[in-house]
DNA sequence: TCCTCCTATTGATGTTTGTCAATGCGTAAA
DNA sequence: TTTACGCATTGACAAACATCAATAGGAGGA
């Protein structure tokens, strides 16, 4: 829910030229799916979290959230590190300033470290 | 380009209700052409722009403008004013809350108020 | 009233996207 | 070496999307 109030002033820093590339971070996190896997991840323990914790709250196939998992780190949002037969994900600062700054509620259930 | 430097805490204070509706405006923005009109109607005299203002820019057709103004419009990011033959486009609150917080970048050239 | 101008809508088309089932690829354990 | 497990990739398909050309709607001026 937003605030409204105070009008907030315009203090923009970027370039026109990292327009595509925002544009290209706010079209990966433009999909239910994905978002909820970015809050998800942000909310796990150690900020970190492997496809088999993230799979099952999504209701999707295991194939497919690493797919989307591939988009969200190719935007820069991810960072992906393979510990042994894990592949652990991690947001990024730039995915961390833009969750930061859009006020999105960490949900209070910890993902469970699933028995995977 | 981005700051990197201190962590930045997540206060996070969106539910997960509201993701869906923060995925959309995601998405609405998930789109160089949109995310340039919006930058583009920021950056217009008044704050505000009408369709004719925005065309040439973006080299695209009248109706497609129009038609990407109406998803940016519906997605709470613009809001709609008509004034006799004119529709102009300005931002929302919410759509200053996250251009202002992407840092973007307003280009120094002011979009002059066309012949229209 | 008729015409002109600005914007919205419609129909059509090629492209992209989200999803699944099935399979391939590494890693670690047996 | 063989097996089991976690993850990635492939192929397929329906749905959504971006775009254009053409047309319709509506307001203001002649």
């Amino acid at each position: 829910m937003y605030t409204y109030g105070m009008s907030v002033p315009l203090t923009l820093t970027k370039s026109p030229a990292d327009l595509p590339l925002l544009a290209a971070q706010f079209k990966a996190l433009g999909d239910s799916t994905r978002l909820e896997l970015m809050v998800n991840v942000a909310s796990s323990s150690g900020a970190e979290a492997c496809v088999c914790d993230l799979t099952p709250d999504t209701g999707l196939t295991q194939g497919t959230v690493s797919h989307h998992l591939r988009i969200l780190v190719e935007a820069g949002l991810l960072e992906r590190a393979q510990r042994g037969k894990w592949a652990y994900f991690s947001l990024t600062q730039p995915a961390r300033e833009i969750l930061s700054s859009m006020n999105i509620t960490i949900p209070t259930k910890t993902i469970t470290q699933a028995n995977c």
